[in-house]
RNA sequence: GUCCCCGUAGCUCAGCUGGAUAGAGCAUCGGAUUCCUAAUCCGGAGGUCGCAGGUUCGAAUCCUGCCGGGGACGCCA
């Protein structure tokens, strides 16, 4: 049992202080439960007080325990060798507990560590022209709970999409437009009218890369577009325009499914005069140098240079990113900037952010790449990274589409009264949540197997058994509303799986606030299992409605907070708390 | 070769700022449904916490080295 409640610490920490005649603040923070119920619900290790006290550990414990702990929540104090252990009053704790919640109101859990504080989050970054994939998923979902965990911890978020929206790939779709009329005329019918454009643009490009091995030509034409495009020519930003409006369209109806949201989303196309002065600003500062012809920023020894201009004099993306950040402080003064990106590319950003700060930035040391690990999927029978054996991407609605297809079958088939709207409806809630979840389940620095069959299965660890456990909440308040019984403040919650509950919606704004600082979505996920399978042990051993109606009250007072938490919880994560499944 | 991340049960992973016998899920074996949804719960079996040192009263947790896996290391993003 890991479960610690700050709450009582400090105070416990101070008398012992007071007690002992010296100063016991850091004590606070070793004070954690004993690893059974039997020895208290708190528990104080006297070790650390050996030293000053020249004392033995045991023996410290015992003058503790002789003391006076009147605190009107301290039931008893015992010893265990070196430990000294509280016992709470549960009444006292069970009242605090439905308290907070209750004062929480729709708010339950926000905090406010990050007052004051605003965070630029960086996630999701798509190519446009291209459709979302599974391993798209990453970077979106976690990005998108870390905004939501931090704004609930007391910042303020922007939440930035840095789209792919540049580059020479753009001058062959340009090219195809024209080149290859007779297969697909993206005039007529016109992209925007189409059932799916991005699939039609994804089709002519790999035609155009096919053709280009035999005709050397296309590629030249190729450039040619991307030219035009660079320089503003009208032609080729107007259909540049169309194949990025139909992108975005595309991006939104996804995005809205999963519960994503962007403050800003600004493409690398947006950087092009940016990129020239970041060019002019590090020579200015003296900082870039030639090397094979080509310009670098030269870092501390264990980093190797920072590339900025090839050859040929074009700017990389790296440039890119250091116009970005320093366009993203101007627009939004930031206390903190993270990048939701892969940890491939953990040495770009070591080099983006050292580049940063050797141009003087003092804001450089609040950017943070927020890594994540890849995504393997299953290629015959191993774990790969990237792509199927055809060499295609999984596309993330396709993935959804599954999901959410075997959600509706078990749904429909444990919920015969329900009609077809509602089935729609819990089942896109169901099949969406398990993909979710099964993302933000583990450390974000954690390389995922994305395995497709263990996310149906809907067992275990997944988003449909919080979600399930949810229902429980609701038809347990559902099935008692019509009793009108009121709570007496939780007085009667003295059971043990009860104090495990309490204890652990107390911690709820602390999980958050540390989920928020590390970045760590999974810090919430964990917290939600558990709070899960504390009630479902409870549940099987304890009925909630009774003939007490005393009891009966406590106990659904003790389910709202519950269903209050999880219901939070899971929103912060992006799955959908549902009332029936 | 250099740098970064990871290494805990057969598999997938928790274990927060070091604390009392290392926990879940899956799989496996055995149980539970007159009763608030069994998408659940209970029990059995399963671990030299990669290895070796070090710091400490105490190390899965902190430090160093090694081994193993993954990734990154100038003209892609």
């Amino acid at each position: 049992m890991r479960t610690r409640v700050r709450l009582f610490r400090e105070q416990i920490a101070q008398r012992a202080g007071a007690i002992l005649d010296l100063d016991a603040s850091h004590l606070a923070d070793a004070i954690s439960d004993p690893p059974s119920q039997e020895l208290g619900d708190l528990s104080l290790p006297c070790f650390q007080l050996a030293g000053p006290l020249k004392k033995a550990p045991a023996a410290i414990a015992t003058q503790l325990a002789a003391a006076q702990w009147d605190f009107p929540w301290i039931e008893g104090v015992d010893t265990a060798g070196p430990y000294l252990n509280f016992k709470l009053r549960r009444d006292h704790f069970a009242r605090l507990a439905l308290e907070r919640v209750e004062q929480g109101g729709e708010q339950w859990g926000a905090g406010q560590s990050g007052a004051g504080k605003r965070v630029l989050v960086e996630y999701s970054s798509p190519n446009i022209a291209k459709h979302l994939a599974v391993h798209h998923l990453r970077s979106t979902m976690l990005g998108q709970a870390m905004a939501n965990l931090l704004r609930c911890a007391g910042h303020e978020v922007i939440s930035w999409n840095h789209l792919g929206d540049w580059g020479t790939g753009f001058g062959k779709l340009l090219a195809c437009w024209d080149q290859f009329r007779d297969t697909d005329n993206l005039d007529d019918p016109p992209l925007e009218s189409r059932e799916d454009p991005v699939s039609d643009l994804n089709a002519l490009y790999v035609q155009f890369n096919q053709a280009s091995e035999s005709d050397p030509q296309l590629d030249s034409l190729a450039r040619d577009w991307f030219r035009k495009l660079e320089s503003g020519d009208p032609h080729a930003v107007e259909r540049w325009q169309r194949i990025r409006s139909v992108s975005l369209d595309k991006f939104d109806t996804i995005y809205q499914r999963l519960g994503v949201h962007f403050d800003e989303t600004v493409g690398e196309s947006h950087y092009q005069d940016a990129m020239l002065e970041m060019v002019d600003q590090l020579k200015g500062a003296g900082i870039l140098e030639q090397s094979d012809g080509a310009d670098v920023v030269r870092l501390s020894e264990e980093i190797p240079p920072m590339l900025i201009r090839k050859q040929d004099g074009a700017t990389l993306y790296g440039t890119r990113d250091l116009a970005s950040a320093v366009l993203r402080h101007q627009m939004f003064p930031f206390d903190r900037c993270l990048y939701v990106v892969d940890a491939g590319q953990g040495l770009h950003f070591r080099q983006v952010f050292g580049v940063l700060k050797l141009l003087g930035y003092s804001w450089a040391d609040q950017l943070e790449h927020a890594e994540f690990g890849v995504m393997r999927l299953q290629v015959d029978g191993a774990w790969k990274k990237g792509k199927t054996r055809g060499g295609q991407v999984v596309l993330l609605e396709d993935v959804l589409e599954q999901s959410v297809q075997l959600a509706s079958d078990k749904v429909r088939a444990k919920n015969p009264d329900l009609d077809d709207d509602q089935v729609a409806q819990i089942s896109e809630a169901v099949g969406v949540g398990a993909v979710i979840f099964s993302d933000m389940k583990s450390a974000r620095r954690k390389d995922v197997n994305f395995d497709l069959d263990k996310i149906l299965s809907f067992d275990g660890e997944t988003g449909p058994y919080l979600q399930y456990t949810h229902v429980r909440f609701c038809s347990i308040l559902r099935k008692a509303s019509p009793l009108k019984l009121v709570s007496g403040g939780g007085e009667r919650l003295v059971e043990a799986e009860e104090l495990v509950l309490l204890k652990r919606i107390l911690r709820f704004p602390e999980v958050i606030a540390r989920a928020a600082r590390d970045a760590e979505p999974s810090h919430l996920s964990q917290y939600l299992l558990e709070l899960a399978g504390e009630f479902n042990t409870y549940y099987a051993q304890h009925r909630v409605i009774s003939d007490d109606a005393q009891l009966s009250g406590d106990r659904l007072a003790l389910v709202e907070a519950l269903r209050r938490t999880l219901g939070r919880g899971l929103k912060l994560l992006c799955v959908q708390p549902l009332e029936r499944m």
